[in-house]
DNA sequence: CCGGGGCCTTGATCCAGCGCAAGGAAATCG
DNA sequence: CGATTTCCTTGCGCTGGATCAAGGCCCCGG
């Protein structure tokens, strides 16, 4: 279910908008979200717009071609932002991870759902709100901006990986770039977690289930990873570059 | 060739380095690009640090990776947006026309390589002076952003294509969104200029060139489209419509 | 007007990844 | 704690698009 914490049960007098105790000083993601380049006094007036809102698993954070209402940073939790064909193909655009920004094009609507993969905290402000921010902070533009030139990059890599590549190389070069990713966000480590099902992998890799459940299982018998409950461990990381072919 | 025309030939004293006669004035895309949410006294401050430049077919802008010392608004002509592989297996991108902004990601280096498909005329700036330009006019950041939004939007199209259609879905979409692309900047007619070769049209679409040429070929024999040279005339657009499957 | 090169087309064959089907493992629930 | 469901794995045959190969067309230059 989606549950937006209009009362904070703890201590209300220091929970702004429900966010947390202590507010975004002590929010798990403030270095690595859009909010890194605020002042305090800014991080104040930011958090006022604040609502905490936390979503369960599988649930939708909100579907492609509604009105975009609200924009989110993630806290916690992965979210799958996919596209739909008519007829029920599917297609993963890529995982929201935390520090992630959601709706950071501020257009008229969502151009992607968004739906948990498992337990998601999130941060969201009414977009009128701040857009109302942005109009007078154009650092946080600046730096909207910049995550949006980064978006760019990986949808561009994306269709590399999705025009041009085996399936191998797909699988592959998924798995480095997820653990890519959570090493920028801080959570560097050879085990990465795979919080997506494999469907999701192959939504998002352009391949069906069986083939990404063949790679996985042969890449693990040829010793190139180790798969394990809920993730990989990335065994041979030189053969899964040279796999990856980038 | 890439020709930077320091001098003005005709009229130097009303030629603002080098782009017209009139300069920005009556610069041919100047209501389709970013300088659309320009006033006129700021039209006149970018336009001083504006630069002609033009380009011969075949012809380099910039190469993926370069530093990116320039941005440039397309005038005239169209180029092809590259990435590639190390093994040279090629992924085009896009395909940059009239109005399109290049490096608006305002990153250190350039994410593709632009090539000229045709004589192209561009308005250059230097990075640094146009990064200065952007600090004092966030409406124009605003503005770029909003662009970065709309190639945000294409570029999960393009995945959604690659990823999730067929050959035939494939090539009727593309034909769709270039006629889209057309109209959006004026230039709006059932016959879609193909600026491109075929091998270019493969490497977008995530195809061989010789599937490309087949399905042409096939959806003329069908009466969908009429293959003329240097272009497509779309005859049966529903029929276009559903095949492309969006 | 002729020759060469770049593109495009078309046919024949092949194969990477798909689709189908049948289990197996593991999370969820009454 | 057994039953149900959901997700994952694996085998097998098939096929859409790749690959290989051979011309054809058209533009450009001499």
């Amino acid at each position: 279910m989606l549950v937006d914490t209009g009362l904070c049960e703890r201590t209300p007098q220091a929970c702004h908008h429900g966010r947390s105790e202590n507010g975004c000083a002590d929010c798990k993601v403030r270095l690595i979200s859009v909010c890194s380049v605020l002042e305090p006094t800014e991080l104040e007036e930011l958090e006022a717009l604040s609502h905490h809102l936390t979503l369960d698993k599988g649930h939708t954070l909100f579907g492609q071609d509604e009105p975009a209402g609200s924009v989110f940073n993630v806290i916690e939790g992965a979210l799958r932002l996919t596209r739909l064909l008519p007829d029920g193909r599917r297609q993963v655009m890529g995982f929201a991870l935390p520090g992630d920004f959601l709706g950071l094009a501020l257009q008229e609507r969502y151009s992607v759902s968004a739906e948990a993969l498992g337990p998601v905290r999130t941060c969201r402000f009414g977009r009128e709100d701040f857009a109302a921010v942005i109009e007078a902070k154009p650092h946080l533009l600046r730096s909207l901006h910049e995550r949006a030139g980064y978006e760019l990059t990986l949808a561009q890599e994306q269709m590399l990986l999705l025009g041009r590549r085996t399936a191998e190389e797909k699988v592959a070069a998924f798995l480095l770039s997820l653990r890519d990713r959570y090493a920028r966000i801080g959570h560097s480590s050879v085990t990465v977690e795979l919080p997506m099902g494999r469907q999701d992998m192959a939504d998002h890799l352009g391949l069906t289930i069986e083939t990404v459940s063949r790679i996985l299982n042969r890449l693990d018998r040829a010793h190139a990873v180790l798969l394990v409950p809920g993730g990989v461990r990335l065994v041979d990381l030189p053969r899964l570059e040279r796999m990856a072919a980038s």
